[in-house]
DNA sequence: TCTGGGGTCCTAGGACCC
DNA sequence: TCTGGGGTCCTAGGACCC
């Protein structure tokens, strides 16, 4: 399930089987999960964190460069190997992931990377390819992108997907075979770009140093619905030392805090009220950054609402080391070392084992998990047992 | 009762410059 | 009589991704 435990975001094929649909909330679902006896996990990134790390490390340890795409997801450049080799180490990867993590893991290999994402489709859904796909001659990814629905390319969403349909481009290689003045009038530059790509021209490039990140969100829906202004403002306090300790583990300084609280009985009459400042200078900061969150929060609190989620975001964000000073400001005051100490602190022993006071104990806005695996790899309590 | 969270890139349009 | 041409920067909104 989501956070929360809202909606189901993953199902596998015996949850499909007996009709579970995914990004259906699950009190709707419930009374079918329990009737056919599907078993229901709250989302625990922390293991899939701890599970996807040490399979990265396994991939970056048997190829030459490696870019983490996401949660599940990594790119590899095997430029310079050879035609024969390719399949052989596909399967490599494959075998020794499953054999160190136990969790089976799809490879394609081609020369974009838009058609590497449409050869996982292949890797996933065609039995005979074996969980490796090698697309790298033009007939081989035409033979699978006649057979592939173009809401399925990467690249494609709801609304182009929609748009192509309806011009009759129904499958990848209908979209193969759009002009590229057409696909940019539809989609612009993207849309372009995986035309292209599909047809084999590499055009979106490898990132091997992620660059860092623009904008820093921390936002969740309550696991209570909040009245009182002290939760909320725990909750916001709580969300600010959140983004800064990421902003800081990414060695940047942000220029700006915006609040938002969202209130409402329902789905449907949900109201968002949000606000943002300037943190002159830029800071990196827990303690100035949820000083200034709370005194927006403070301003769009109305008493009587009903809140059921907020967030903090940094904007404006910049590395510390290029940041150009602002003429006004006072200079860094003395404690520069105090933010360092404390993400070591709760590096070591956990995070929270050193917070701001305002933080409380966050029971009043946490999360609801009430189905929560453990968390096998990261926490002593957690480890499995063994009964003899 | 009840519907997630965190990102990126592109584009159009407005305000401004000389 | 008649009202250019070439830019930049910023923002909001829309599309996409996982």
């Amino acid at each position: 399930m989501s956070n929360n435990d809202g909606v189901c975001i993953a199902v596998n094929e015996f949850a499909k089987d007996v009709g579970v649909k995914k990004f259906e909330p699950y009190f709707k679902q419930r009374e079918l999960i329990e009737r056919t006896g599907v078993t229901v996990f709250s989302s625990n990134f922390t293991l899939y964190g701890a599970v996807s790390d040490r399979i990265m490390q396994t991939v970056a340890r048997l190829t030459p460069a490696i870019e983490i795409y996401s949660i599940d997801e990594c790119f590899t450049d095997l430029t310079g190997i050879s035609q024969d080799a390719l399949k052989p180490l596909g399967h490599q990867l494959r075998d020794t992931v499953w054999k160190e993590q136990r969790i089976p893991m799809g490879v394609s290999i081609s020369p974009t990377k838009t058609l590497c994402k449409l050869g996982q489709y292949a890797a996933k859904k065609i039995p005979k390819i074996n969980g490796v796909a090698v697309l790298t001659q033009a007939h081989q990814w035409e033979w699978l992108a006649k057979r592939v629905a173009v809401a399925e390319v990467w690249g494609v969403g709801r609304r182009l997907n929609a748009s192509l349909t309806a011009m009759g481009v129904e499958s990848a290689y209908d979209l193969t075979q759009l002009g590229k003045g057409v696909a940019r009038k539809l989609g612009g530059l993207p849309l372009e770009r995986t035309v292209r790509e599909l047809n084999g021209e590499h055009c979106i490039p490898f990132e091997f140093n992620p660059p860092s990140k623009q904008q820093i969100i921390c936002s969740r829906s309550f696991g209570t619905k909040l009245y009182q202004l002290n939760d909320v403002l725990e909750s916001v306090t709580t969300f600010s030392v959140r983004v800064a300790e990421k902003l800081r583990n990414q060695e940047s300084l942000a220029g700006r805090v915006s609040v938002w609280l969202v209130s409402g009985q329902d789905q449907r009459s949900r109201l968002s009220a949000e606000a943002s400042v300037n943190l002159p200078g830029g800071s990196d900061d827990s303690r100035l950054i949820a000083k200034e969150a709370i005194a927006i929060a403070n301003q769009l609190f109305k008493p009587g609402c009903r809140y059921l989620k907020a967030g903090v975001g940094l904007v404006d964000i910049r590395p510390r080391e290029f940041w150009q000073r602002d003429m006004l400001s006072s200079p860094v005051s003395g404690t520069k070392n105090l933010m360092p100490v404390m993400d070591q602190i709760n590096s070591k022993y956990g995070r929270h084992s050193v917070k701001l006071a305002r933080q409380a104990g966050a029971a009043s806005f946490s999360m609801k998990q009430e189905l929560l695996s453990p968390s096998y790899l990261t926490r002593w309590a957690d480890l499995p047992r063994i009964i003899c």
